[in-house]
RNA sequence: GCAUCGAUGGUCUAGUGGUAUGACUUAGGCCUUCCAAGCCUAUAGCCCGGGUUCAAUUCCCGGUCGAUGCACCA
């Protein structure tokens, strides 16, 4: 078969030669991290995110809304990235060399020093060597290198921008609006594909580290009492491979498990993490990822955000790069919530009315203002507010106003007992997150599709694409070039065509190259006009996989062919 | 970012201090009645910048990109 080890080679030549990715900008010598898709990539980078909205917009039923890539600089500020998406570094005004500060630090016995500020740091190492050069370091600048790409909105620069590093906080920051689109009823979910950014210190291994790439993300907002998901039966008995905790520890394969088996015996933590887990098996196969070569691994305590309840990142298996992680699925509770909440001011919450209004019964002081006016005057409203803040004995009670002690006597407020309706509570729903990493998977199913086989002596090099993937979904083929079949055969491509159908028509070189062509690049069917056509209007089809032919009529091919690429018929079934 | 190695048509490759070999691909033509057949023709290349030299694809320095190791990293 292939020699694994240069699986990558090949399906990088491959998909530069025939316009799937391009380095970016070749004619200025590229820039390591960012690519471009070609005609063929766009297509089906496009028809994988389609799979994707199959998945969480028709069927979730979430919405997707499309937010700016540049944020301002609170949105950063209250998810973290500011201050913690960033590394201290200095630079050696020796040797020129950037080094991480803390770890200068660290290095020569300071603890904690990741936590320190930059002018402690640099406090700290400036009587300190370089790690490279061996100089004393002396007065250094210390700063931050932070992950994200800052930006300046307006000119003059007088505000900071930074371009997104995930597509997530859009959907935090639209919360309230969502969740009035919603009527206000919690669960509900938001999705977004797009842009992030960050400026990886060494992007290398190719597509799988990008400074530039596509996140498909949605946020699914669920009451923190109700974890159990509605539609959980449709994946209760639903296997998928679990690498949990403890079978990491234990040094144990992944195991299939059922969803509702894991989170009866609480390897998972709740149905709504267990059931975005099957969906992303179910997702990641059906755009060609090989289950054999798919796991989901669990983030082990210390990997783990410390507000995360549960973390499961589904991992495909790379000739080339081992274990990738491609999509994440936190339980990320109502961290990301509070902390805009915090940041802005503004109220994160839905109100979620109780089922029937409860009784709360309360005591209730009220100051005698026309006593306690006259008595005390200027701090007549301290006294009135300390009282009501209190709960008084038989005798009154005793309160501190200006420092000194103030005994108030019963005849100068009244208690009473209300017993008032409380309709609901205001709460701060959990946000249960997969994250997918559109390029990688990409990178997967490329990997993954990748076959070469012997036939008649030849190499044949095929993509084994799902239909609804490939960037072309059926080729047109003339036998010959002459006699008519070419004005046939471009009537077919018409007929697809109006059907929706990405057709392609080819009548360069012998038949056999033709179909070599298309196979490379995943064309799961091809059509081949001959002089029987000519006869009664019937044309080869034929199945890529199996490399079999069947007899169909010219008429009603088009959506024939829809069917097939949407999977409503299988060619066996032909 | 550091260290080591590398970069020749679209792809793979030969080779050189005096502008470059072959194959595949692609395009046009001939031929061809179903899986990369054959023939003719054409297109197209020494990663970028600087230096040494009469002359640099070749030697030197720097950069870019890629591979590997270290460092870093959701």
């Amino acid at each position: 078969m292939i020699a694994m080890s240069d699986i990558y080679e090949k399906i990088m030549d491959l998909a530069k030669r025939r316009g799937f990715i391009w380095p970016t900008s070749e004619c200025y010598g590229s820039v390591a991290g960012f690519i471009d898709y070609g005609p063929l990539g766009s297509m089906m980078k496009r028809n994988i995110e389609n799979a994707w909205r199959k998945f969480y917009i028709i069927q979730e039923g979430y919405y997707e809304i499309e937010c700016p890539i540049i944020g301002q600089e609170d949105i950063f500020i209250a998810s973290g990235h500011v201050k913690g998406f960033s590394d201290k570094m200095c630079q050696c005004p020796s040797c020129r060399e950037f080094l991480r500060a803390d770890h200068i630090a660290e290095a020569h016995g300071v603890t904690g020093a990741s936590v320190l500020g930059t002018e402690d740091l640099a406090r700290l190492i400036c009587s300190l060597p370089c790690p490279a050069c061996e100089e004393v370091l002396g007065p250094v600048e210390v700063f931050n290198f932070n992950l994200m790409f800052q930006t300046a909105i307006g000119p003059g620069s007088q505000r900071r921008g930074y371009l997104r590093p995930e597509t997530a906080q859009g959907m935090f920051t639209d919360f309230q609006r969502l969740l009035r689109f919603y009527r206000d009823r919690l669960p509900f979910g938001a999705v977004q594909i797009g842009k992030s950014f960050r400026n990886e210190i060494s992007p290398r291994q190719g597509m799988i580290r990008l400074r530039e790439f596509t996140q498909a993300e949605a946020e699914i907002f669920v009451h923190p009492g109700e974890k159990d998901h509605p539609a959980f039966s449709r994946y209760e008995g639903y296997f998928v491979p679990l690498l949990s905790i403890t079978r990491q520890e234990e040094d144990l394969p992944p195991v299939n498990c059922t969803m509702g088996e894991a989170v009866r015996e609480g390897t998972i933590a709740n149905q709504y993490v267990a059931y975005y887990l099957a969906l992303t098996h179910q997702l990641l196969v059906s755009i060609g990822v090989n289950p054999d070569k798919l796991r989901f691994r669990q983030h082990l305590p210390d990997e783990r955000a410390h507000y995360a309840e549960d973390c499961w990142d589904a991992e495909v298996f790379s000739d080339r790069f081992g274990w990738v992680e491609t999509v994440g699925i936190a339980d990320r509770t109502d961290y990301d919530l509070r902390a805009h909440e915090r940041q802005s001011g503004e109220r994160f919450s839905a109100f979620i009315p109780y089922d029937i209004p409860r009784k709360e019964s309360r005591i209730r002081v009220t100051p005698d203002m026309g006593a306690l006016g006259p008595r005390f005057r200027g701090e007549a409203r301290a006294v009135a507010e300390a009282l009501c803040a209190s709960i008084p004995g038989p005798d009154g009670l005793t309160v501190t106003i200006g420092g000194k002690p103030v005994h108030i006597t019963p005849d100068l407020y009244t208690v009473k007992e209300e017993i008032s309706e409380v309709p609901g509570t205001d709460v701060v729903p959990h946000v249960i997150e997969p994250s997918y990493g559109i390029d990688r998977m990409i990178y997967a199913v490329l990997e993954h599709s990748y076959f070469e086989e012997m036939v008649d002596g030849e190499e044949r090099r095929v993509l084994r694409l799902p239909p609804g993937i490939a960037p072309v979904q059926v080729a047109v083929l003339p036998l010959m070039n002459r006699d008519g079949l070419p004005e046939i055969a471009r009537e077919i491509v018409d007929g697809a065509r109006e059907e929706g159908v990405i057709a392609e028509y080819d009548d360069s070189g012998a038949i056999g190259r033709r179909y070599r062509r298309q196979d490379e690049v995943g064309t799961p069917f091809a059509i081949t006009v001959d002089y029987e056509t000519r006869e009664d209007r019937t044309v080869t089809l034929r199945d890529r996989d199996s490399m079999r032919q069947v007899r169909v009529p010219v008429e009603g091919i088009g959506s024939l062919i829809r069917s097939l690429v949407e999977g409503r018929l299988s060619f066996a079934g032909l």
